[in-house]
DNA sequence: GCCTTAAAGCGAATTATTTGCGTTAGATGC
DNA sequence: GCATCTAACGCAAATAATTCGCTTTAAGGC
C-alpha cells in the first residue's frame, strides 16, 4: 500500500528542507545523513531506509530544483521563442548551481527516473514553444529534433566540456537548426 | 614532486585492477573501500588519501575502460567512417556495462578532469576519422560540429532517457550532419 | 471508532572513515 | 655508487557513519 499523504509527506517534506538549507549553509562536501537528520528532526535510519544513501537523497532534491516554474516566454514567432527559452537554459543550467543539480540529478540510482525526469521537463517547455507556432501556423521542427539539435549539445557541454557556455552559443544552435529547414521532419 | 613511477605505480594499478576485479564478481552495489584494498593488498588509508573516495576511485577506472582501444576503422570515405564510427560508438555506450562507466566517469570531482577526458577521446576519433577525408579531399565538418550534432545526441540520451538506443539513430545523426551541408563549417 | 500495516523511532552492533606518527623506497645531487 | 630528502605508504587508535532487530506511531480501510 502506498501512503502518499501524512506523515510521510510530512517527513519527506521536512528531510528536503533540510538538504537545501545545508547545502546553502556548508556546502555540498559537509553534507552527511546524520547532519540531514538531525535538522530535519527525524533519526538517520529514516533516511536510510526510505533513500538509501546521500546519492540518492541529493539526485531527488535535485530534480525537485531543476522543475521550471514558470512557461517560456512568448515573443511572436517560432524563432526568438526558441532562442529565448534555449539562452535561459543555457544561462541556468551551465552555472555552478545548475550544473552541480544536473550532476546530483544524473546521480541517483541509474534504473530511476530522476535523469528521465530532467530530460521530461525540456520536453515538455519544448512542447509549449512549438504548440504555440503550430497555432499561429509556423512550421516548425519536432520536440526530438530540437532535443537532439539544441538541448543535447548544451547538456553535452555541460557535462563534458569544463569551459564556459554563452548564450550565443545556445542562439547558434537554434538558429542552425530553423535555418537548415524551417519545417523539420 | 610527482612520483609517476616505482611504489606509487604500482599501487595504482593494483588498486584499479582489484577494483576491476571485485566490480566483475561482485557487482558495485558491493564494492567498499576496505574491501578493495584488501584485494590489492594494501591498506584503506592509502585509498582514502589518494583518491578520497570511491566515487573517484570508480571515476579513474572508468576513465580507464573508455579510452578507445583502436582507431576508428577506414572504409574509403567520409560518410561510410562515421557512420561506422558513431554505429560502434552507440554500441558500447549505450549498453549496460557502457552506461555505467559514462555515470561513474562523469561522477568524479567536478573540477577533476575526468569527463574532459571522455570527451578528448571522442573527439580525438572523430578528428582522425575527419582527417582521413581531408587527405581524400573531401569536404568535411569540424570536430565541434561533429560533436554537437552525433555524439552530443548519443549521450544525452544515453544519461537521460532510458529507453535503448539503435546503430539505425547513430546512422540517422551521420546522415543528417552529411546531408545539411557536406562542407560543413 | 477499531483494525491493519507501512513507515518512523530507538539503540546496539557493525562497518567505514579520519588522523597522527613511524617507516619505506623513489628521486635528486654529489 | 652513496648519502640525503621526502612523497607516499603502513599501522593503529579514535571517530563517524551505516545497518539491523525490535518497538511504536499514525494513515487508510472497514
Amino acid at each position: 500500500m502506498v501512503r502518499p499523504g501524512g506523515r510521510s509527506a510530512r517527513v519527506q517534506e521536512a528531510v528536503h528542507s533540510a538538504v537545501r538549507e545545508l547545502q546553502a549553509e556548508l556546502g555540498r562536501a559537509e553534507l552527511t545523513i546524520p547532519l540531514v537528520a538531525a535538522r530535519a528532526g527525524v533519526t538517520p535510519s529514516t533516511i536510510y531506509r526510505r533513500w538509501g544513501d546521500l546519492q540518492e537523497l541529493l539526485s531527488d532534491v535535485a530534480v525537485e530544483n531543476l522543475r521550471p516554474d514558470t512557461p517560456p516566454r512568448a515573443h511572436g514567432n517560432l524563432a526568438a521563442d526558441l532562442r529565448s527559452w534555449a539562452e535561459q537554459f543555457i544561462e541556468e543550467m551551465a552555472s555552478p548551481v545548475g550544473r552541480a543539480y544536473i550532476r546530483d540529478a544524473l546521480l541517483g540510482a541509474p534504473d530511476g527516473d530522476n535523469a528521465a525526469r530532467c530530460s521530461q521537463y525540456a520536453a515538455e517547455q519544448i512542447a509549449v514553444v512549438l504548440a504555440r507556432a503550430a497555432e499561429r501556423g509556423e512550421g516548425a521542427p519536432g520536440v526530438e529534433l530540437v532535443l537532439d539539435r539544441v538541448v543535447a549539445p548544451m547538456m553535452y557541454r555541460i557535462l563534458f566540456r569544463p569551459g564556459d557556455l554563452t548564450a550565443d552559443y545556445a542562439r547558434g544552435l537554434v538558429d542552425g537548426l530553423l535555418d537548415g529547414s524551417a519545417a523539420g521532419r
